[in-house]
DNA sequence: AAGTATATACGAAAGGATTCGTATAAGCAA
DNA sequence: TTGCTTATACGAATCCTTTCGTATATACTT
């Protein structure tokens, strides 16, 4: 049943994990009427869909109760990283510099994040890195 | 037959198109040899694949010899930066900046790296973004 | 010319993601 | 209790991606 924790969402999964990231621990109803604030999504889609992911072991489910109360069984940011060093993998041959570039020269950066990014840079520059 | 231009590519024809990008219009014979560097492929398989990326128009592919020659239809930055986007919006519920910290975060930039990103960081301070 | 090597075209199998219909069980309301 | 509402479970259809077998055409070699 449940897999090792390196399993990658796929993009329905994701969608989903954000909403349990977002609100924390969610019966299937909930989620599915929160993807359905986006786009129409049967119920027994989304429950199928929860279903795998526990499965799978993206997320831990709480039975107990006779309405299943779904967690997030990875951290945002853990989440985030591991996607992230894939996609830089795949999109940017491996260059995250690169990729840092392209999203800063596009993204409209506001002066705040500028500063953030500052701040950071002489953390990493001190040796605080990490 | 031939779609938009927003098509995204799947892994599999992002990897090709990497090879393209990096080494100019090529035969499906080079792309398949390139693949097989890293992992065993057959060659119709990527045949396949080529033929259907140049149906969804991510390719583009002259026909006037025996031997078909493809090339990438969009440059790699493009591709990169509609890709970020999704990316962004999908991962990172689309804030850009929480990524690049992310990735400056993690991935050990060197220190030239981080010279570019603070020259880049100075232009864009001086409103000579874009 | 005959045989070999190499190309594209086509179709379809295999696997995974997504969707949902239907069955069944549990709780609630009259 | 009987019926209505709302859960989960299960199986299967559909769609997309990936893979490759086979057919056929084109060029090269002897």
């Amino acid at each position: 049943m449940s897999q090792n924790q390196t399993t990658r969402p796929t993009e329905s999964e994701l969608e989903i994990l954000q909403i349990l990231w977002e609100h924390g621990p969610s019966s299937v109803r909930f989620v599915n009427d929160k993807l359905n604030e986006e786009r129409e999504v049967g119920y027994t889609t989304t429950l199928k869909l929860m279903q795998i992911m526990a499965d799978k072991g993206l997320v831990k489910r709480n039975t107990e109760s006779r309405t299943h109360i779904y967690e997030a069984a990875a951290g945002e940011s853990d989440m985030q990283q591991r996607l992230l060093k894939r996609f830089v993998d795949k999109a940017f041959r491996g260059s995250a510099m690169k990729m840092v570039m392209q999203a800063l020269g596009n993204h409209e950066a506001s002066a705040e994040e500028l500063d953030e990014i500052k701040a950071l840079i002489r953390r990493l520059e001190s040796g605080e890195g990490d």
